[in-house]
DNA sequence: GCAAAAATGGACCTGCAAGTCCAGAAACCG
DNA sequence: CGGTTTCTGGACTTGCAGGTCCATTTTTGC
């Protein structure tokens, strides 16, 4: 039961979206006005509210969204197929591939961490986000261990946890620091202690 | 050559950063206005500007190193005395408990994302305390390799590196999802990794 | 005790960014 | 086509939070 929305409009919607998230990349969510949002998209303050009837709140959630499949989108096809050591070092890789390219501009900083508190559905956007991130893991851990790879006894879902908090801190401390050592060492160090898990329980 | 301070003036200043502090804590950087500090601690706009005359932009800095301070002493004497594995486990609750008992009010949440790139002078609070935060660390690591109890081959500061962006995503995550878990895996996993690389190249 | 310096209170100013409104243009649909 | 809905532009309002100013009180040091 969404409003009608025509392919202009749908188009303009998108625009405004896409624009918005690059200006938050770019800048920093509390440094960004609708002003500059209208200004880097080519729309008038009109339009914004048209689309987004709870003004500036609205937006930020749909760009939060944006972001968060974006991100999961960028580690594709690696992260639904960890099915190997090679195929984990090829996530491993984009991984650091990406946030490097990135750098400091973090999509998703101003949403975990300001916006986390407040709007009571970034909160969900935030935790969908990483829930879904931990259960693809947790698959490739659990193929892993199907191929005798990993330890069987070995809880999947802990080790995934604590991978995926270990990626977060490193991307986290890339954007304080903005040097990738931290998290080059999280997923190096514990990658490898998967595989070490492996060489102790079986042989 | 700072300032004349008087005792009453020092108490004042000490009071506001102090109220400024458990303000931000309770409510997030960016919910908390001047007028509210002004409120919490007991204190007019005159004093405000007469101890902080940057403004919010120095009262939140000097905000800033008083809860980066904070962290590391909570830590303390566990984290400057990793010197067996029971003083490790004991680091590792006191830093559950902790984080536990702060829950979703997180000090340096706002420093660290939006802060950390908009005052110069943050960027060096927060890299001042993960550098002392990982030092410790290593000294800790350090120190056990030299008692045999974790493989003498490993490179301690990337391992410190590794375990504190571990620490870094576990407290995140549990900004953003309420839960431990990911705080308790990651800490349990990785120190574990440490003990069992000792085994693993000492037989 | 008394001048100088620091501390305090609070009224006032100001700029800015979110949000409102409405009139005109474009698109949709029978 | 023609009526209806959606889209677009931009001028206007509003509230509020940061910052200024100064008059008054308190402390300090001699």
């Amino acid at each position: 039961m969404t409003r009608a929305l025509t392919r202009k409009g749908e188009a303009t919607r998108a625009r405004i979206v896409a624009g918005a998230a690059a200006e938050i990349r770019e800048r920093g969510v509390d440094e960004v006005r609708l002003e500059d949002v209208m200004a880097h998209t080519g729309t008038s303050k009109g339009q914004l509210f048209h689309y987004f009837p709870d003004g500036k709140e609205g937006l930020l959630l749909a760009v939060a969204q944006h972001e968060a499949d974006q991100v999961l989108i960028d580690q594709e096809p690696m992260l639904s197929n960890l099915t190997s050591w090679p195929a984990w070092l090829a996530w491993r890789d984009r991984l650091i591939e990406r946030y490097l390219a990135q750098g400091v501009k973090c999509p998703l900083n101003g949403l975990l961490g300001q916006t986390g508190r407040r709007a009571p559905g970034a909160q969900a956007i935030v935790t969908g986000l990483i829930w879904r991130w931990q259960k693809a893991i947790t698959e490739g851990i659990r193929h892993m261990q199907s191929t005798g790879d990993i330890d069987p006894d070995l809880d999947a879902d802990r080790a995934a946890a604590a991978l995926l908090a270990g990626i977060q801190g490193g991307v986290l401390l890339l954007l304080s620091t903005g040097k990738i050592d931290h998290l080059e060492a999280v997923l190096d160090l514990t990658i490898d202690s998967l595989r070490a898990g492996a060489r102790t329980g079986g042989s």
